[in-house]
DNA sequence: ATAAATATATAGGAGTCCTATTTAAATGTG
DNA sequence: CACATTTAAATAGGACTCCTATATATTTAT
């Protein structure tokens, strides 16, 4: 405990903070991305993520549980992206009360076009050194882990919670981790947010994972 | 170049998805905040900025500036403050045509309130350790320090440019800065994002500045 | 069969947030 | 000093967000 531990606030409450300033840019960013692409912010997100989840139709209620609003809200930006013809919307065949939403061609179209854009809050994150970003992609992972854990966020397809990955088998320090489902090394900084061959593991293989990963060790410079 | 490489995303783009993902938590972490303070996400944010800008009065723009908002939605917001009397607007006195935005008692009264909740956002960021937390913060203020130089978002008080900080200059790993304006050496994880005793440095102190910062070495574990 | 739970839609309302424009004051120029 | 320019904020108007509460249809459980 050192005098300044009493002069500061708490480290999280900081930290949430500065998430707070980042997420000031970025939501100037998707304003900007707006004006191209003829899509509100929240239509835009809601379009990626669909996008993001291949072929199979998805739920109303997931779509809200992934952006963090409520389900009327979903609804409303549904109905609107439904309307433009970037999302189609039919009744899901094994549950008559459900709807299953598909991107169109058209949406496609949209999405690969928002993503040649890099945003100015991308650019930022690039001036970050390699293994700055790789650190700050371990560290924002595991976050999203502890909110998946706690119910704040719903279920991501991370690779820390997939049946496929092997953390921290491999000597490589560029490459120390394993996928099984394409069975090949790669590295912290190819871990992914929401991969589609994603599996769920066990309990068991998962608090495994959980540690081999968390054991890695970082012996680099905060620059580099 | 592995064949991951050809199989993912840029790192910049999941790094912006990951922090997409705890914004969403955030989103929903401030509606809660909302329901006990009653006041909007987006007036809970004007409020903060405000009651920590100490006593000189606010300018709309800076306001606005600093939610990455547009100037109206500003004035609405503030508008919405001063009825409910957490705000005071005055005339400027050196600039009939700017306000002076200033916080009440009873404004700062609810941003304590406010304060003394831990979101589930500031709990997930809780799990990390003491070390993470440390990095994780270097790693934001970076960040935030690259979308300032960009323009992205104006300006904060941070420690790196302050002219009362010294990186680096003390042989505890613990506390290797110093502060000269309350002369005192401090660590990693008190650095701050807007402090109210910050002075712009000038260029050349800045640059010398960031240099010794950024040679920070982090021989951690990502665990501990 | 009937009750409970689930998926979505609808209604209603406060608030967000934009662009474009207006008002007023400060600044800069011939 | 008059006049144009710039700057700070307010206003107008409209699309969208986002909530809670409730209604409707369907599935699941008893």
């Amino acid at each position: 405990m050192t005098p300044f531990d009493a002069l500061s606030t708490p480290v999280y409450r900081r930290l949430r903070e500065g998430l707070d300033r980042i997420g000031a840019a970025m939501r100037a960013d998707q304003w900007g991305l707006a004006e191209d692409s003829g899509l509100s912010p929240t239509q835009a997100h809601v379009l990626a993520f669909v996008a993001g989840r291949g072929a199979k139709g998805m739920r109303v209620r997931s779509i809200a549980e992934h952006l963090g609003v409520a389900q009327p809200t979903a609804t409303e930006s549904i109905a609107a992206l439904v309307r433009k013809g970037l999302l189609t919307k039919a009744s899901d065949p094994d549950d008559a009360r459900a709807a299953s939403i598909q991107i169109t061609g058209a949406g496609q179209e949209i999405v690969r076009g928002i993503g040649l854009a890099m945003t100015s809050t991308e650019r930022a994150l690039e001036t970050l050194s390699s293994k700055e970003q790789t650190m700050l992609l371990h560290l924002v992972i595991k976050t999203i882990r502890a909110l998946q854990i706690a119910g704040a966020i719903p279920p991501q397809r991370v690779c820390i919670s997939c049946r496929y990955f092997r953390a921290n088998v491999h000597d490589d320090a560029e490459l120390p981790h394993h996928c099984a489902y394409v069975d090949a090394p790669f590295g912290g900084r190819h871990l992914r947010l929401d991969c589609n061959e994603h599996g769920e593991a066990d309990q068991g293989a998962l608090d495994q994972a959980w540690k081999a990963f968390s054991g890695i060790a970082y012996d680099l410079p905060m620059s580099a």
